[in-house]
DNA sequence: GACCAGGGATCGT
DNA sequence: ACGATCCATGGT
């Protein structure tokens, strides 16, 4: 990877695996505005980011060195082996089967994917709203929350961002207020999810030093999160990147690559460890992203 | 353990 | 237009 000063901009250049629109379109994040192909807008981690990339090049405007390096390096993960992971993936998945397997077609397609490495408190929340709800309306809700509790991050072409709001912030809403936001039977949720971090019951230092499973269980002591939305939370801001977070449409991709019939959600978890063992995360991704472009039913 | 509410935008017909 | 669906979960 080549990094480049440009006037105010950060340009990168030879990056391996990397796809702006794959990155934020594939359902890992909600926080994020686009303006033209592969050019976005998306606050993260308090920072507004206007970035565009044209094959291989891409621009990180208004960025400065140290902002890179503090921030969106670690963000995009742009210090993971991407090959590396994708070669173990497709080399254990045909060790498993005995034969070569869906998967490396899936990650042939969708090679620009990286997992982000977001807010946990903001990736906690986000995940707590989309259940049962489709990523357009997650993305209004998330919107809506931070431009009415959350600070100005800055403004690009006339349209100001605002930050995802601070527990403190959100904690102290209403109920009532928090239905305002569309937010629906998730509002005693959200305020439940601030609840147990304000009271310590939950402890982001803890999760990040514990095993998936511990993680997960841990989250679970939240009212509204469940095994899927605790797994979601644990591989994209907690680093568990053998977290395997199982929705509908990781159920049907999963049940037709591998099972070919109706299969449980606990026996699909028991495989999903055996074939793709530590990475699981990325595999989950691949697979996600692939299964909603097919449209799969 | 199967079923159903809950809330509303979006998608498919 | 309008009904079905939706990156689940908790309660019954």
């Amino acid at each position: 990877m080549k990094i480049k000063q440009e006037n105010n901009n950060i340009i990168l250049e030879e990056v391996d695996s990397f796809d702006i629109e794959q990155i934020l379109e594939c359902g890992q994040c909600f926080h994020f505005d686009k303006l033209e192909e592969k050019e976005y807008v998306l606050v993260a981690k308090d920072h507004l980011l206007h970035i565009k990339q044209v094959g291989e090049k891409i621009t990180f405007y208004d960025t400065d060195e140290h902002t890179f390096e503090t921030v969106w390096r670690s963000y995009f993960d742009l210090d993971r082996d991407y090959s590396q992971i994708k070669n173990w993936l497709i080399e254990n998945e045909k060790r498993v089967l005995n034969q070569n397997g869906a998967l490396e077609q899936v990650i042939i397609e969708k090679s620009g994917i990286r997992i982000l490495n977001q807010d946990f408190f903001e990736t906690l929340i986000s995940f707590i709203i989309s259940q049962n709800k489709q990523i357009p309306h997650i993305k209004q809700i998330v919107n809506t929350l931070s431009i009415k509790y959350g600070e100005p991050a800055g403004e690009i072409n006339a349209k100001e961002y605002y930050c995802f709001p601070t527990i403190e912030k959100l904690s102290k809403v209403s109920d009532s207020e928090m239905r305002l936001c569309k937010t629906g039977f998730r509002a005693p949720y959200i305020l439940n999810a601030c609840e147990k971090i304000l009271d310590g019951t939950i402890k982001e230092e803890s999760l990040l030093n514990c095993s998936f499973r511990q993680a997960r269980e841990e989250l679970m002591q939240i009212k509204g999160v469940g095994s899927k939305v605790a797994s979601c939370v644990a591989l994209f801001s907690l680093s568990k990147r053998d977290a395997f977070p199982i929705d509908v449409w990781i159920k049907r991709i999963m049940e037709r690559i591998y099972f070919e019939k109706e299969t449980p959600k606990s026996e699909i978890e028991q495989f999903a460890d055996r074939i793709y063992g530590e990475y699981g995360g990325y595999a989950q991704q691949y697979l996600f992203y692939y299964a909603r472009d097919l449209g799969l039913k």
